[in-house]
RNA sequence: GGCGCCGUGGCCGAGUGGUUAGGCAGAGGCCUGCAAAGCCUCGUACACCAGUUCGAAUCUGGUCGGCGCCUCCA
């Protein structure tokens, strides 16, 4: 199994199974619903844990939720924290719709505090952080490698609004001492306040997965500075940290990034309830998680006609055939779903098929409901009608069913109902 | 100004030195009372310009275009 590393540039390879994994996912700040595109990396990364286990890993998943932020301030003056909550309540609401199951822990920055405190206290003893006015600045010229997950040049960064308090203008925050309208802080030795915004990703990884784990994952807009800024506090404290970067492409809407500031959002919830979670998740297939992806009634519209493709399958006898390897030799290299939809296509095995659907949540599309009775009756009246040649009759009763909502196929030993 | 990704047939999208990707849409046909589903047939594409090579969509250089990041962002 390898995986595009965005440190390396290079596809790193996993330890064979059965070996512990660690997975460690920037999670979403909560303080409004999650669009399509920020589900983007936790489905990934559920795929990914399904498929590692399939494999015979040992995996373990930790997915953030980052409660407490400037955005949730400036949201929610006054009470943030109620909203934050509220927030959290809705991310797990829409994302559970996706029917993916959880992370194996989903840990909240405010409920880190402690070691959030620890570490920091950690990284000014050692050199590498400094406190100015209860604030707690991460100190880049200590820490050389600066710079290299993002391929950023220290030297070369924007400088950005001159902080008096920073000895250095590309210096980041570890700690930010309350300010006036900031409702929700904690003590700490230097004072009343609250995380800065990466210390809180490096304090629950460790937490949850240890010093060193395997793979992170986010979104490539989260490269520099987060991620950048999480392995610097991590590394200068000693710790390995993340082996493996996996950056998720973003998605894309009337070919912009798909954001809050452009105003181009789709919401999940809105997608689920007018596509259906099926053809949400074979769209996310379509592409490879690395690369962007664009969202569109056309991208969606063939979306769903993979679902109905797929569905269709079921609804004919399973024919023997297909190569379970050839799928998993898409997946382990660089978990190209794309590729393992193109190979999945071409089955009519529904025990192989259903093997595939299990990892990605497609489940569902190899059940197929049943018509209620009333719409039987009208097609076995249909039946009759056909028998006797009274075909206006069975155009009629036809149009019947269609108007339930079903659509009467004639197969050779009778009728067959199909959801439309 | 700096860093990075990408450009494949009508659309989506793998591949990455010489052999069919796949899906969707479209055309024709078989089947059907008519349909639907299914099956068969039909597309020789890789932004552009040079170069390397026996051979390039695939490697190198350049050009053009799109996208992302540069301390709020999945």
């Amino acid at each position: 199994m390898r995986l595009f590393d965005t440190l390396t540039k290079a596809k790193v390879d996993l330890p064979d199974p059965p070996a512990r994994i660690g997975m460690y996912t920037c999670g979403p700040t909560v303080y409004q619903r999650i669009h399509i595109g920020n589900a983007r990396p936790y489905v990934i990364s559920q795929w990914l844990k399904c498929w590692l286990e399939l494999r015979g890993y040992d995996v373990k998943l930790v997915e953030n939720i980052t409660d407490i932020n400037d955005r949730i301030y400036e949201a929610a003056p006054n009470h943030s924290a109620e909203l934050a909550a509220d927030a959290t309540g809705w991310y797990l609401e829409d994302t559970e719709a996706l029917g993916l199951g959880r992370p194996d822990a989903e840990p909240k920055a405010t409920e880190t505090i402690p070691e959030i405190i620890t570490l920091i206290e950690e990284l000014i003893e050692d050199g590498y952080a400094y406190e100015a006015e209860g604030d707690v600045y991460f100190r880049i010229e200590r820490f050389p490698d600066y710079g290299r997950l993002s391929g950023q040049r220290p030297d070369q960064v924007e400088e950005q609004e001159p902080n008096p308090l920073k000895q250095d203008p590309r210096d980041f925050s570890l700690w930010k001492a309350n300010k006036e309208g900031e409702d929700t802080w904690w003590d700490s030795p230097w004072g009343r306040g609250r995380p800065g915004w990466h210390i809180e990703c490096s304090a629950m990884a460790e937490k949850f997965l240890g010093p060193s784990f395997d793979i992170h994952l986010g979104g490539l807009d989260l490269v520099f500075p987060h991620h950048e800024n999480e392995r610097a506090q991590s590394q200068a404290a000693g710790r390995e940290f993340a082996r493996i970067w996996m950056h998720n492409g973003l998605l894309r809407l009337d070919r912009k990034k798909m954001s809050k500031s452009v105003g181009n959002i789709a919401p999940l919830k809105d997608v689920l309830v007018r596509w259906g979670r099926e053809t949400v998740l074979l769209f996310f297939m379509t592409a490879h998680w690395s690369k962007p992806i664009d969202f569109s009634d056309e991208t969606m519209a063939a979306a769903r006609a993979r679902v109905d493709g797929f569905r269709e399958i079921f609804r004919a006898p399973s024919q023997a055939g297909g190569d379970w390897d050839s799928f998993a030799a898409a997946l382990e290299d660089d978990f190209n779903t794309p590729e393992a939809l193109a190979v999945m296509h071409g089955w009519r095995d529904h025990e192989l098929l259903r093997r595939a659907f299990g990892v990605f949540g497609l489940a569902a599309l190899a059940e197929e409901q049943d018509a209620p009775p009333e719409v039987v009756e009208l097609a076995e009246r249909r039946r009759q009608a056909r028998a006797t040649r009274d075909f206006d009759e069975a155009d009629r009763l036809r149009e019947q069913i269609e108007a339930a909502g079903w659509e009467a196929r004639d197969v050779a030993d009778g009728f067959q109902l199909v959801p439309k």
